[in-house]
DNA sequence: ATTCTGACGTGGG
DNA sequence: CCCCACGCCAGAA
């Protein structure tokens, strides 16, 4: 799914899901860093985007996905404003008024974790 | 076709 | 650390 970032991927959705569905339970990443990963780091917006997408897919966990300053930016974009905070405390991460505490431990970079493509 | 907006990021002050 | 302006790409009006 890496190789196919060169064409026109229209998948660019797939790809982002696929990205967000391999963050490990209890840590969270930036738009920014599936964007870097799936080499469009000027996309980061389109990232969002595709979350926005995501509402159709089921096991898409876009609560594990926040902004560079690891803040629930997109959680009024949920079905329930606070459904992302309480997922993610869930997971063991603590949030406090929409600010993930030790964002840099729980801070998962795909382009790192797997690798650059 | 044109304009505006946005679940973003970076750089300068 | 905070605030502001700009860049970026896709979609809606």
């Amino acid at each position: 799914m890496q190789q196919n970032l060169n064409a026109k991927n229209k998948d660019f959705f797939a790809d982002v899901y696929e990205v967000v569905k391999m963050i490990p339970v209890g840590r969270v990443t930036s738009y920014g860093a599936i964007a870097n990963y799936l080499g469009a780091k000027q996309g980061a917006r389109m990232v969002g985007w595709a979350m926005n997408a995501s509402h159709s897919m089921p096991d898409i966990p876009a609560h594990r996905v926040v902004n560079r300053k690891g803040i629930l930016t997109g959680k009024h974009h949920f079905e329930e404003p606070n459904q992302m905070q309480r997922q993610l405390e869930n997971e063991g991460i603590v949030v406090i008024e929409n600010q993930i505490q030790n964002f840099e431990k729980v801070y998962w970079n795909p382009a790192v974790e797997l690798g650059l493509p």
